[in-house]
DNA sequence: TGTACATCAGTGAACGCGCGTTCACTGATGTAC
DNA sequence: TGTACATCAGTGAACGCGCGTTCACTGATGTAC
C-alpha cells in the first residue's frame, strides 16, 4: 500500500468519524446540528473540521446523502423474488424499521426542510431509490398480470405519470406508476405519523396498524379504485 | 367599556400582534425562530415581549395551538351534509388548501418535532380537531349504512382502535375507525410529501393527484380491503 | 373632583453563552532528486 | 541513502454575530378613597 492511500485511507476514515458524531447529535439539535460541538465531541478545534467539509451544510449534505443510502440499501435488500404482496410489504417493512432504528435521520430526510438549506444535485439520485423501488416491484407485477389495469388516467396528471413512466420505469403503465408513488407517499406518511408522535395515546400495536394499512396500499394498487 | 376591558383589548391585540410577526418568521427560521428577531420587527426590546409570553417555547405553543385551531376551524366548516364520499373528499381538499396557504404552519404542527421542545397538555385538544372531524363522517356514513363493515379486527389493535372509538366515535366499529386513521394518515403523508418537495419534478397536477390519493383512501374506507 | 397609591407596559443594559468561518501558524509526513 | 521541498492535518486566536433571559428602572394609566 503506498503512502498516499494510506493517507487517503486516514482520510476517509476521519470523515467517516465526523460524520458518526455529527449523526449522534442530528438526534439533540436535528438539522441545526453545530459543527463546532462535533468538533467539541471529537476533541479537536473546530477549524480542522474545515479540512473535510468546506462548510457546515456540506456536512449536512453528506448525512442526507449517507441516509438516503443506507435506507436505500435496506429497502433493496429486504425484497426477494415472490408475489406482488410479499415483495410489496417487505419493502414497507424494511422502511419502517430503518426509520424506527434512525428517527433522527429519517427526520433529517422525510421531516420538514430545513430552512435556508438548498440540496444539491447528487442528492437527488439516492432520494429517490425507495421509489425508484417500489416502483420497480410494482412494474413487475404489472408484467406479470399480477395487477389488474384501472381505467387511464387523462389530463396533467396522465401526462405527467407517463412521463414518470417512461424516464423511471419504461413499460409501465402510467396508472400503474400513479398507485405506486401514491402508496409510497401513504407509507412516508405512516412512517412519519408514528415517528413523529402523531400516534402518541392512541394506537400502541404500530406495527400491525402499519400493516394493515400497507395492505390497503397494496390492495388499490392491485385492485384500483 | 371599562378601563380594565380596554387595558385587555390592548393587550390581546398585542398578543396577537407579536404571534403574527412570529408566525411571519416561521417562514425563514422554523421552529428555531428568535424571540429577539421578532422584537425587533415590532420596533420594542427584547425584554417587552416576556410581558405577553413567559418564554419563546411558550410562544411557540401558542403559535402550534393557533396552527390547529385555524386548520380545524377551516376542516370543519368545509364538511355540509351530504354523501361519504363528498364529505371526506370536502375536508381533504380543505385541509390541503390551508397547508398550501399557511406551509410553514404545517410543518409547525406535523413537520419533524422540534428538538428539546415538549408540546404541553393544551395542544392535545386543537391537534385532534381533523381527525376527529373525519371520524365523525365515517362513523355517521357507517351508521347510515354507506360503509361495508371489514373483517373485525383481533389482537392489541382491536383492543387500541376499540379504546379509541370508545373515546371519540362511541357505536362506530373499530375496524371504520382504523380506516379513518390510515385514511387521515395518509392525507397527512400527501400533504406533507407535496409541501416538503417529494413531488419536485416529477408531479405537476398536484391537486389532481391529491383527490386520486384520497379517493383511494375513501374507498377503502366504504369498501374495506 | 382630587389625590395617593398600585398596576403594568415597555426600556436598555447586562450576563453568559454559542455559533460559522477565516487566518497565520506549526509540525509531521510524504516526494523528488 | 540523504536532503530539500511540498503537502497537508490540525491548532488557537480572532472576527462579528446572534441568542434567551434577567433586572432595576421609568412613566403612563387605572383604582380607591
Amino acid at each position: 500500500m503506498t503512502a498516499a492511500s494510506i493517507r487517503a485511507r486516514v482520510r476517509a476514515e476521519m470523515t467517516d468519524e465526523i460524520k458518526t458524531v455529527a449523526r449522534r447529535h442530528l438526534a439533540t439539535d436535528g438539522a441545526n446540528l453545530s459543527l463546532r460541538a462535533v468538533a467539541r465531541d471529537l476533541g479537536m478545534a473546530s477549524s480542522a473540521v474545515y479540512r473535510y467539509f468546506a462548510s457546515r451544510d456540506e456536512l449536512l449534505t453528506a448525512l442526507i446523502i449517507d441516509a438516503y443510502d443506507a435506507l436505500g440499501d435496506t429497502a433493496e435488500a429486504s425484497v426477494s423474488p415472490g408475489r406482488f404482496q410479499d415483495r410489496f410489504l417487505s419493502a414497507c417493512h424494511a422502511v419502517r424499521g430503518w426509520a424506527l432504528a434512525n428517527p433522527h435521520e429519517w427526520a433529517l430526510i422525510y421531516g420538514s426542510p430545513v430552512p435556508g438549506y438548498q440540496a444539491p444535485r447528487d442528492t437527488v439520485e439516492p432520494a429517490i431509490r425507495v421509489i425508484v423501488l417500489i416502483g420497480t416491484i410494482v412494474g413487475e407485477a404489472a408484467a406479470a398480470g399480477e395487477i389488474e389495469l384501472g381505467e387511464p388516467i387523462g389530463g396533467r396528471l396522465g401526462e405527467d405519470l407517463a412521463y414518470v413512466a417512461q424516464q423511471a420505469a419504461p413499460g409501465a403503465p402510467p396508472q400503474i406508476v400513479g398507485s405506486g408513488i401514491a402508496a409510497w407517499i401513504h407509507l412516508c406518511g405512516a412512517v412519519s405519523a408514528e415517528l413523529f408522535g402523531q400516534l402518541n395515546n392512541t394506537i400502541e400495536a404500530r406495527r400491525e396498524f402499519f400493516e394493515l394499512q400497507m395492505r390497503g396500499a397494496a390492495s388499490i394498487i392491485s385492485r384500483p379504485v
